[in-house]
RNA sequence: GGUCUGGUAGUUCAGUUGGUUAGAAUACCUGCCUGUCACGCAGGGGGUCGCGAGUUCGAGUCUCGUCCAGACCGCCA
């Protein structure tokens, strides 16, 4: 038997008993006459004692040959120690160790296993494996599985069945890149990974399963980013027989159980913001609602005075940021060179001061007059002490630049309290969206999602104008989760790709399974997913969801550790009929 | 595809205007130390300054290229 118990489990009552541990070497205390070893598992810490009185001088010798992260077994008697320690739940007693074995040796570990470690991220990727051992990522992969284990909880406590689609499927334009995986069977021809499980869990719904989840591996051939992998973990959801308010119930109130069971953090009702008020308000569709700083339009108040900057533009907006009338020349100048980075794309800035006394200072005071100014203070909502930001241009970028402008101001200003929670629906997403590039329209969230039944007439001869029945769950201006209502009917699945360009063909030759399927009786049905890394991350206080993943991938889509991607094998290529176009050494 | 930042001891970093033998902390090794727990004290070993070219009497430092890492833009239905 390697251990009686772990070594987080030991208290003063345990005093006098003989027991067994195993662990790692965490830290040796060497004195002399006595030594001292910190054992570690997962559960804790445990202090191992020996000395020259009470020792042979063999063992103290063998414990003395230790090394960090040595794997050892020690026999001994739980005694009270002489010092305690406080800081640790075991430090009340140590072990008089009797027996020593030493089950594995380890080479001196390249970076330290301590909660700050001195290790960089790259050498903690390539060796994850000991990264594992260190507090904060042993306990996000613990936080993780609590998470997920509420979530499969809640879900099937409201009847909804757990059920895997697979993995191998079939490459389809629209959207991400797909990863893709030659079939050595059919030669020349290719699975593609999910992107999402989309279609399976709509013909799930067709089966008649009424209610479906699943926690599944996504993939999307894209570039990375600190909260993006090629690989990613979504919770899948779908419901039979719904409409819009059912699931977004339905999913309120999970993100609420999460909340309380994770957090111990009670929320009200979700608000609701349709995308046209979140674009208008916050210049952004995933808004984070935690701190104020709301939109205020002011071309009626600030154009034709004089300043041609405004007088031209589509549009003048500002916010109030709180407290910051103080902010000097040096600090104003850095806000303008944050703006005109090519980044953010602003031309300008315009800011007024709101001081203390009720007087206003701008930087286009050339031009409006202190009462002027006291009117675009009121649209945009500012007190005493607050500093105005001003943007203008055309709409869309504006809005988009302000926003961006909003939330570095928030995050200058510490309002993006992470152990607070501000989560909201934005509903009525427009349904499709014009591409520049490919000159045509785009699903806004993916072909399969229903216009809403009232803008259906404008399908061909105003697609821009359609919205859709689609909703994200926004969390702390983070987009956790989003769904839709979907299509149902062949004719409308149809005309749907007849105007993302599809020809009758193409549409039938990548989704023809899905349109036959709809004529066989499919139920009204819709759903949503929501992205598992970003939420655990989000519950955890994090901005990066890598230290929620085992082992994830860096920054161009390697695992440093396992060295994957790879080439392979010259006979593994002609098994699957595949020549490189350019071999790479 | 693009922008920015970085690459110096096992590790994290400093390194001035281009100038003698490239430093600190930590880790590691040795010795000492009668209750440590960030133990302490003394000593020691440890460097292709990412790689390649160039400028120069002289390059860790300047220039160009390249590779790697990170953040962001594009991209992510």
């Amino acid at each position: 038997m390697y251990r009686t118990h772990n070594n987080g489990a030991l208290r003063l009552t345990d005093t006098n008993k003989e027991v067994t541990l195993s662990g790692w070497v965490q830290k040796i205390r060497d004195k002399g006459f006595m030594i001292w070893i910190d054992l570690r598992d997962r559960y804790g810490i445990t202090q191992l004692v020996l000395d020259e009185d009470r020792c042979d001088k063999e063992l103290l010798e063998k414990a003395k040959s230790l090394g960090r992260e040595f794997v050892v077994q020690v026999k001994g008697t739980v005694i009270e120690r002489v010092s305690k320690n406080p800081k640790i739940p075991t430090g009340e007693i140590e072990i008089l160790v009797t027996d020593l074995t030493i089950l594995n040796e380890s080479k001196t570990p390249p970076f330290t296993i301590e909660d700050n470690t001195d290790g960089g991220d790259e050498l903690r990727m390539q060796f994850r494996y000991l990264d594992i051992r260190r507090n904060p990522v042993r306990e996000s992969l613990i936080f993780r599985h609590k998470v997920s284990m509420e979530v499969r909880k809640y879900l099937s406590d409201q009847g909804f069945i757990d059920v895997e689609t697979p993995y191998l499927i079939k490459s389809t334009p629209e959207g991400a890149r797909d990863f893709v995986v030659p079939s050595r069977m059919n030669q020349g021809q290719f699975y593609a990974l999910p992107q999402s499980p989309q279609t399976f869990k709509q013909l799930l719904m067709v089966g008649g399963m009424d209610k479906y989840f699943q926690l599944v591996k996504c993939f999307r051939d894209e570039d990375l980013r600190a909260d993006r992998q090629p690989e990613f973990t979504q919770i899948d959801c779908e419901m039979a027989f719904v409409e819009q308010d059912d699931i977004l119930d339905t999913f309120e109130g999970l993100t609420r159980h999460l909340l309380k069971e994770i957090k111990g953090v009670d929320v009200d009702k979700f608000p609701r913001m349709t995308y046209e008020e979140a674009m208008k308000t916050y210049g952004n569709d995933k808004p984070d609602i935690r701190f104020d700083m709301k939109f205020g339009e002011l071309n009626d108040l600030a154009q034709n005075k004089g300043f041609q900057v405004f007088d031209k533009t589509e549009l003048v907006v500002g916010i109030a940021v709180p407290g910051c009338a103080g902010y000097s020349r040096k600090q104003t100048d850095k806000l303008i060179d944050f703006v005109r980075r090519p980044q953010v794309g602003a031309n300008g800035l315009v800011f007024v001061k709101c001081n203390e006394d009720g007087s206003y200072k701008s930087s286009v005071d050339k031009f409006y007059t202190q009462e002027d100014l006291a009117t675009w203070a009121e649209r945009v909502n500012a007190k005493k002490g607050d500093l105005i930001l001003i943007l203008a241009g055309d709409a869309d970028k504006t809005r988009t630049q302000l926003s961006v402008l909003r939330m570095h101001m928030a995050e200058t200003l510490g309002l993006r309290n992470p152990e607070e929670f501000a989560p909201l629906w934005v509903v009525d997403f427009p349904l499709l969206e014009w591409d520049e590039d490919t000159n045509r329209y785009h699903a806004m969230h993916h072909p399969f999602t229903s216009p809403k039944p009232e803008d259906m007439h404008l399908l061909e001869s105003e697609p821009g104008k359609v919205r859709a029945n689609a909703y994200d769950m926004v969390l702390n201006g983070n987009e956790i989760g989003g769904g839709s209502i979907r299509i149902y009917d062949r004719d409308t699945q149809s005309r749907m790709f007849d105007l993302l360009g599809f020809s009758k063909e193409e549409a039938q030759a990548q989704f023809g399974f899905l349109m036959d399927a709809f004529e066989y009786g499919a139920p009204p049905h819709g759903g949503l997913a929501f992205g598992l890394d970003r939420l655990v991350a989000i519950l955890g206080g994090q901005e990066t969801i890598r230290d929620f993943i085992a082992f994830p991938k860096n920054n161009s889509g390697r695992d440093v550790m396992i060295d994957a991607p790879s080439p392979i094998d010259q006979e593994q290529l002609n098994e699957l009929s595949l020549a490189l176009v350019t071999p790479k050494e």
